[in-house]
DNA sequence: TTAGATGCAAAAGATTTGCATTATG
DNA sequence: CATAATGCAAATCTTTTGCATCTAA
């Protein structure tokens, strides 16, 4: 990624460690601001929580990640470049895969239904992934 | 409510004064912990957050009360004689309204994707309601 | 050089828990 | 009367904020 293309320092933000290092943590499963820092400690990188925060905050300002919320009360980040998707998390071990859906008629029927101007959705399913289905 | 019908009861815990004024104050549209706790103290009643939350996780149990999950980390309790149904939350003054969807194309597609066991799933949309679109 | 970024500590907000006390059935 | 339920305080967990210090550009 050289410096014509880096999105951070195009938008005119500088390119530190722990800015770089959050960045790269970030997957395309959702991870919990905490996941990240265990990440990096295992990783033995030293990095600081609140910095972890401000970094996300401002990668989901510069659209390279999206925050997703599940059933607890925390939020989690993923890469923003897979697009708008949905998905499945396994009410006993916690595993989440993306579950492809077209809502185009879902959608349609919303916007039908509301005086609102629809701006987004979450649409998330929960249940038992196939090893914890008994 | 005679003592017959009341499901509290009938479930073999007690009708206290606080499980009722919880009870009470649970709606049709989504409140807090925080908003109930806010609303029981206009009306004089006194209460306790902590005996609100055991309340209110009783009531979720019993299937007298579901929980609803919004954008931001704060869980919100309503009337679950509705059934399952979804809203959409104004982003800028918070208002909340019901949206009635048919999600059996969805449904029925979701499960064709995936290997899980879909046990439930939360569809919420966000955006403008008519008075803060400008 | 200098404003943006970080680290650390403290604060804030939501929710949970321990425990002595109260009150329902 | 027995124990479920409450009230209060303290603890936990996630996230945010203030501020002195550091560093990328």
């Amino acid at each position: 990624m050289n410096e014509s293309t880096n999105p951070i320092r195009n938008a005119g933000f500088r390119m530190t460690g722990p800015r770089k290092a959050v960045f790269a943590a970030i997957t395309n499963s959702p991870l919990s601001a905490s996941e990240i820092s265990q990440h990096l400690k295992q990783n033995d990188i030293p990095h600081d929580l609140a910095t972890i925060y401000r970094n996300l905050e401002l990668l989901v300002r510069l659209l390279l990640v999206s925050k997703v919320k599940f059933d607890d009360n925390v939020t989690r980040y993923e890469r923003a470049d897979m697009g708008h998707h949905h998905h499945i998390i396994c009410d006993i071990c916690g595993k989440v895969e993306d579950i492809p859906l077209n809502e185009d008629t879902l959608l349609a029927s919303a916007i039908s239904q509301t005086t609102f101007q629809i701006k987004r959705h979450s649409l998330e399913f929960f249940g038992l992934c196939k090893k914890c289905q008994l």
